[in-house]
DNA sequence: GGCAGCTGTCATACA
DNA sequence: AATGTATGACAGCTG
């Protein structure tokens, strides 16, 4: 008979039960959590096994999906109104059949609210609940719990009750949860350590002793005693301990959260009921649960109301999350995020919104289509099949014989070029092209060519030609200069554009100096190199944009995970208290054979290796727990 | 006049 | 070897 493994869970089990007398499914499902959820909550995948498992939070999965959360934000207005807040299964004034089977605003699921006929219970014991169950629900097929394959209560719970008095339903969600893939002691230890590092304690000695104090006047009687001297170690059991109603002083020693309406359903309760048969208990190690609320150093200034006035042991957790927000901002605006952005995320975290991706602030965004220009294929002109002109933007794709001066290159042309990949508009980002807009009068104009030649002996006015040629002149690169000083019969265009067998042709069809085929080829050398310069600054311009965008890009996913931490930040601090005001509501209700609650100065909540809930002295506790925290540091290294 | 940005050119390496 | 390309460095020009 297993009543070792068994009886620790009942003593959690068992105040759970009356804790729900009235709300049957608030204290059991969160106290499930308490047992098998909280170890996993810092995984996000604890996330998705928490939900369906059932366990209320006090928040729908969507705090923990943002893209469930924005997807489904409306209609969440819409159906919240109707099913998570207005039903009956949070209503007490409900009628009988409305809590009788009431649907789980985040799983759908329907469950009883209620179990007839032990509102007057003030104390029982775990076999009276039994039989109560029995009493109340018709098991069977005809259940109207959700088929289940979970194991019966009397399975899950080896006690001499015998036959299974417990819908199958009741422990679905239980075996769902053995059956996930977890580590759960490592997660569970996780938790413990990240909760400690955090500065989870409790200033506990107000909390425990409030604990302590104000569920001493519902003192149960009962016929479990733990014989108050007797040193408790992990055989003590919830079988030797008393427990207190809790009818008084549950609903204030919850808080508000945990009272809320999502909790659901007298049928959660047995999913508390470790099945060892799964392995679920059996992979939590020796976990010292009181380490985290109760910590060693207790200090005796308990106030008279426990729940709401206990200090806050997360204030710790809190402070980070906020810390954390504030530090974000700091990052935002000292690593490189303008000011628009910086205030754009604190709106974010303001509000509470969710995510917001909308990149259009970006200005790297515009330049979606230019990030490939540089390899664009080469012109339409005839003079750049050759392949001088390797980097071409799409205003390039003209023909040079048109257009171009005997270089191939107008300045316009090229300022042109680059705003066809960039709208101007957004030039503010490249602050280096602000004052693009010179008119460098030493490069070729597009109608020089025509006037190369030189011109006939002059007739008109002189000044007027004077005038003329001065701005021709100006018009002219050096090369056009030499060239036509040196009386080359071609324009500098074909020079350096032609292919080379074509320019060989062409200088074979013309008597040339030396002189003058040095200057062609310098030319031509120079104009090639002149465009290979152009196009090099365009890369290079591009490569900076890029670089631009991705920098935008990583901010903004970085941004994103930021605020994605601290959402997580934020439910798992939701969830430490949730484990924190369970942990105390579980020992405050535990009593000694006297009717005496137990002092957590003295004893604490651990979990054994078995799965079982067991108490234990506070030194032994503390002990493990450091030796729990050695282990960890251990797998860390 | 100084400055910043653009452009052409040169030198050089490389294909 | 000749030719073309890429790029850093420099200088001139312009606003």
């Amino acid at each position: 008979m297993g009543w070792e493994t068994s009886t620790p869970l009942l003593l959690l089990l068992t105040p759970i039960w009356f804790l729900n007398r009235t709300e049957p499914g608030v204290l059991a499902l969160t106290l499930k959590f308490l047992m098998a959820g909280a170890e996993k909550f810092l995984d996000i995948d604890l996330i998705d096994i928490l939900w369906r498992q059932d366990i209320d939070l006090g928040a729908g999965r969507e705090i923990f999906d943002y893209s469930h959360r924005q997807k489904e934000n409306d209609v969440d207005k819409e159906a919240s109104n109707g099913q998570e807040r207005g039903d009956g299964w949070r209503s007490r004034e409900g009628n009988a059949v409305d809590r009788a089977l009431l649907v789980d605003g985040e799983t759908g699921e329907s469950f009883p609210t209620q179990v007839p006929g032990v509102e007057d219970q003030t104390a029982l014991s775990l076999e009276e609940c039994l039989r109560l169950l029995e009493a109340t629900f018709p098991f069977g097929e005809n259940s109207e719990f959700p088929a289940a394959d979970a194991p019966s209560l009397t399975e899950a719970v080896p006690t001499e009750s015998g036959p299974s008095v417990v819908p199958d339903g009741l422990l679905s969600p239980l075996l769902v949860e053995t059956e996930l893939p977890f580590d759960l002691e490592q997660q569970w230890q996780d938790l413990m350590s990240i909760m400690e590092r955090q500065g989870m304690e409790i200033n506990s000695t107000a909390a425990t002793e409030n604990l302590y104090n104000s569920t001493g006047r519902d003192i149960l009687a009962t016929n479990y005693s733990l014989a108050p001297s007797t040193p408790i170690n992990q055989n003590v059991s919830l079988h030797q301990a008393s427990l207190g109603s809790c009818a008084q002083d549950f609903p204030s020693l919850f808080s508000p959260e945990i009272e809320s309406p999502s909790l659901s359903g007298s049928a959660a309760l047995l999913q508390l009921v470790p099945d060892n048969s799964t392995g679920f208990g059996s992979t939590f190690g020796s976990t010292n649960l009181s380490g985290i609320f109760f910590p060693s150093q207790l200090n005796n200034t308990a106030n008279e109301t426990s729940g709401p006035d206990l200090p806050d042991p997360l204030g710790g957790l809190l402070d980070e999350a906020m810390l954390d927000e504030i530090s974000l901002m700091d990052l935002a605006i000292e690593e490189g995020f303008n000011p628009v952005q910086a205030s754009r995320l604190e709106e974010e975290f303001d509000s509470d919104s969710g995510l917001s991706l909308d990149s259009s602030h970006s200005p790297a965004s515009l330049s979606s289509s230019e990030a490939s220009s540089s390899s664009s294929a080469s012109t339409s002109s005839s003079f750049s099949e050759e392949g001088a002109v390797g980097y071409n933007s799409d205003s390039e794709n003209l023909d040079f014989e048109e257009t171009e001066g005997a270089v191939g290159y107008q300045p316009e042309y090229n300022k042109f070029c680059r705003m066809s990949y960039q709208n101007p508009s957004q030039l503010h980002y490249l602050p280096y092209l602000e004052h693009v807009g010179h008119n460098h009068t030493y490069n070729m104009a597009p109608r020089t060519l025509e006037t190369d030649e030189p011109e006939p002996a002059s007739t008109g006015k002189k000044s007027a030609k004077e005038k003329q040629a001065d701005f021709l002149d100006k018009q002219m690169s050096r090369d056009e200069h030499r060239a036509r000083a040196m009386k080359i019969p071609f324009p500098n265009e074909k020079i350096i554009n032609l292919p080379v067998e074509e320019f060989n042709e062409l200088l074979s069809k013309y008597q040339l100096s030396e002189a003058q085929l040095s200057l062609i080829r310098d030319i031509r050398r120079r104009g090639k190199n002149k465009m290979a310069a152009q196009n090099c600054r365009k890369r290079k311009l591009d490569t900076i944009i890029n670089l631009e965008r991705d920098v935008e890009d990583l901010q903004r996913d970085k941004s994103k995970l930021l605020r994605e931490k601290v959402e997580f930040l934020r439910s798992l601090r939701q969830m430490k208290q949730k484990v924190q005001s369970l942990y105390q509501e579980v020992f405050g209700r535990l009593r000694d054979e006297n009717g005496q609650p137990y002092s957590p100065n003295q004893y604490a909540l651990q979990y054994a290796s078995d799965g079982s809930m067991i108490l234990i002295p506070r030194s032994l506790a503390d002990q493990q727990g450091r030796r729990q925290e050695r282990k960890q540091k251990d797998r860390r290294k």
